[in-house]
DNA sequence: CTGTATCCAGTAGGATACTG
DNA sequence: CAGTATCCTACTGGATACAG
């Protein structure tokens, strides 16, 4: 096997990037990884979104894998989402991000 | 110390994900990783882009302390990139990135 | 060589109102 | 409860021409 040049390990990194690169999916994530969540439970846990954006962000979660959606048709309606196990992998990519945050929060602050 | 909650660690993984997001940041980081670049080197060598978009790119590395930028003032002008301690740290998470593609990507194509 | 200036298009997301 | 529809703004980047 060739050796991965820069662009190919480019490419590789900005596709895992386009999967968190919207505002919430990373909350989204983080609060799916403690179990599921039904839908108004994410709205109001996940910070100040719009209804719209948190529907944006949760289809694009799922169509990318890391998210399953479970409609359970009562009266009234419940959706409940929950990680899948790719989605549950990249949590740990998550940590790793937020701890190199603690590590450099003086530069980030600049 | 106190457990950070879902809401600061989403928030401190969005600040290093903000730090990557724009479309050419991650491969002028792989290829500064390998030494330093000239303007000219990083215009040709990254892809497709223009040199509006590059410029803008390491503007932001430099505000955000992952790049410094030198200048030369000879004839012709010569401007040199190259990573800091910073950019060098967070070349490791970018590995980390891309190691975590390689081993899904059957899910990345759906 | 290393950029700036201008114009234009696509995308993300907030606010608000409405629906099955 | 769990969305959809509409309107609107900000940001990003491509193309092209021009500048120190």
């Amino acid at each position: 096997m060739t050796e991965p040049n820069d662009i190919e390990m480019a490419e590789g990194t900005r596709r895992v990037l386009d999967l968190l690169a919207r505002k919430w999916s990373v909350g989204v994530l983080y609060l799916l990884a403690r179990g599921t969540r039904r839908y108004s439970e994410l709205f109001y846990e996940v910070g100040e979104v719009s209804k719209k954006a948190l529907t944006q962000t949760l289809r694009s979660l799922e169509r990318d894998g890391l998210v399953v959606r479970r409609v359970y048709p009562e009266v009234p309606m419940r959706v409940e989402y929950s990680l899948t196990p790719t989605g549950w992998s990249i949590t740990s990519l998550l940590m790793s991000m937020y701890e190199w945050s603690t590590e450099h929060d003086d530069r980030l602050a600049a």
